[in-house]
DNA sequence: GGCTTTCTTGAGTGATCACTCAAGTATATA
DNA sequence: TATATACTTGAGTGATCACTCAAGAAAGCC
């Protein structure tokens, strides 16, 4: 009986995700949204219901996302390999809306008004880094580097740096493959 | 003749950089200038011409006072001491309104919309980048580090690895000192 | 063709945005 | 004390904010 939607809702999410990600929260208006999405506001709230309950969705999936293509490059390359490439790849799409991570972005600008989607944007940061942790740890494992280095505190380490890279690509002249550069080679040395 | 103002122009501007560094440009309405600054729209449009106009003013002091701190620094310690013992204390002022850079939050959060302000902080982080890669010049004349090495490069890096600090010590949840004392320690390997 | 159900439309909601300005007040000089 | 010069006040500006809702349109089932 009922009637369906015009639209594609993934893709819909998509689009949000990327106006989101370049914007930011406050900087995304609900005019924005409606071009983007080419939804009047009815549509728009009948779908997804307020504009924080769209950028969740985007952000899960920018998450999601984000662990997917790690894990894939890791069953690529291996893992050492995988954490050295990866750092490139992040600020190396220069058809992505932004350079810099979308939950650092979220954080940072969420955290002292103590959004709920700040503390979402950290958890999504926290399994990411526990994602590098557990590669380091294969890369043990596998005899690939140090064994008395502590997994979890590459993890740490390396998430920050690559947070840092990924803030310095998104300025104006500062050579940030080098940067990304430096990092890969530094995880030749462990 | 005049009437002489109220206020400590001086302390207006710090106040205002404490709540802008916490909240970013558009978290910071003017509201709350007026509340924290004890301001009525009228006074601080006379004394400040705009909401842009004093965040630069903020802006313009943040970066300054980071300046002579690092110059401070260095000179008690010298200069690999001084970029040693930056990071921890960059993140480890309790008092202050943000863990993260106000420059980079700046950037990230006003670069998509090609604001002014935040080719302002860029240019602000560039002078510092500067600042650490004569630091690093430094080290090499007293032969403290590597003479092979180029100091821009170690100063984008040693900034990048900051900025990556920064934000982590930003997040719930991350041994941000954990990270600020590797940064250091890296340094000596140097 | 009717009927139900959902989606779409777009004008309109009150709240808040950055900002203005005329009127009032305080102070230093003449 | 009179006057000129700021500074302070706070109601008010139009614009934009996120969001609502009643009315109409389209699709599946009988």
């Amino acid at each position: 009986m009922p009637r369906k939607p015009e639209y594609d809702r993934n893709e819909l999410i998509d689009r949000a995700r990327d106006l989101f990600w370049k914007r930011g929260w406050a900087g995304t208006s609900l005019k924005n949204l409606e071009a983007v999405l080419q939804m009047k506001p009815g549509s728009f709230y009948a779908a997804f219901g307020s504009k924080d309950a769209l950028f969740e969705l985007a952000l899960d999936k920018y998450a999601k996302d984000g662990l997917l293509r790690l894990k894939t490059l890791a069953d690529e390359l291996g893992p050492i390999k995988a954490l050295q490439r990866f750092p490139e790849m992040a600020i190396s799409n220069d058809a992505a809306p932004a350079k810099a991570c979308m939950l650092s972005k979220t954080v940072l600008e969420l955290h002292a008004h103590a959004h709920p989607l700040a503390a979402r944007a950290n958890a999504h940061l926290l399994k990411m880094e526990a994602q590098f942790a557990d590669l380091f740890q294969q890369a043990q494992s596998a005899g690939t580097i140090d064994k008395s280095l502590d997994p979890k505190a590459l993890g740490r380490r390396y998430q920050s740096d690559l947070l840092g890279l990924r803030v310095s690509a998104e300025r104006e002249g500062v050579d940030a493959k080098a940067i990304a550069a430096e990092i890969a080679e530094s995880l030749s040395r462990l």
